[in-house]
DNA sequence: TCATTAAGTGAAAATAATTTTCATTTACTA
DNA sequence: TAGTAAATGAAAATTATTTTCACTTAATGA
């Protein structure tokens, strides 16, 4: 389950953030949206209800979030990263090469090569991002069409 | 196993592409290097033998080797991209979140899984990417001292 | 071997994404 | 409610990448 709006302001505050308007504004389309959203795409929508919100606060805003580990950074074919609500762990993400769709799914089962990764490497892991790529339903038709 | 620099020339060349001095130069650093390099470090190894080889040409080559799936573009932290020789399915790294270090691993047990995947969500699923991130060993010195 | 030609190249300019700077404002604390 | 450190917006700067265009070259075949 991914953290709500208010859990992320609460965090935000426990680590020396200040509670803005702007970042709620923020918080509230990240924790809010299904998908996995472009700085520009937040942006927007802040935009739509907080005119005054500027992208650099978007920006400065995902950082903060990134580094305190409540959003997850992806890379999804396209060259802007995409952001969305994160437990930090377990992430998986299917990616479609052809239109960028980007489908979440919940996955447990890297325990064990994770183990091995660590005693093998000395990596102390705290968490991971696995990522399919392929062709959605819809851009394979695309492609037989 | 990856491919190396004989092997990709020909190909690039089955599929149209002339094999210049350039794109050669490009393949040698890319197939010898055992790490992930940005364009900016790939440029800097060329320049060194074929000065003449702008860093335009290095960014030319590789969207072409991406587009053939002949190297993997890999998202590691950092905000360019790396790029390393791959065989495009399979790929495993491991990543510091400190440093930026890379560790290949190879892996083949998402398997059923993927099957899993594609039955449920009608994706056509062509390769994988799976990162691990975390501290590797130098860092977690670090961390503690 | 040489001429043809489509593709590739370098340099500079253009575009796009992100970060920095700085003067001003604001949320938190006492 | 005053003080202060942090956050903000706007503009400028920086950085990464792509496009344009005139010129060059690798591959092809006569």
């Amino acid at each position: 389950m991914r953290p709500t709006g208010k859990r992320i302001a609460s965090i935000l505050r426990q680590h020396g953030y200040k509670l803005t308007p702007q970042r709620e504004a923020v918080l509230q389309v990240i924790a809010n949206s299904p998908g996995h959203l472009t700085p520009a795409e937040i942006y927007a929508q802040v935009h739509q209800t907080h005119p005054g919100v500027g992208l650099v606060t978007v920006y400065r805003t995902l950082n903060t979030l990134v580094k305190l580990g409540l959003v997850c950074e992806v890379h999804a074919g396209g060259k802007t990263p995409r952001y969305v609500g994160s437990t930090l762990k377990h992430h998986g993400h299917l990616i479609c090469s052809k239109c960028g769709k980007v489908v979440d799914f919940t996955e447990c089962s890297l325990d064990e090569l994770e183990q091995r990764l660590a005693r093998e490497t000395g990596f102390k892991i705290e968490g991971h991002l696995l990522q399919f790529f392929g062709s959605c339903q819809d851009c394979q038709w695309e492609e037989s069409g």
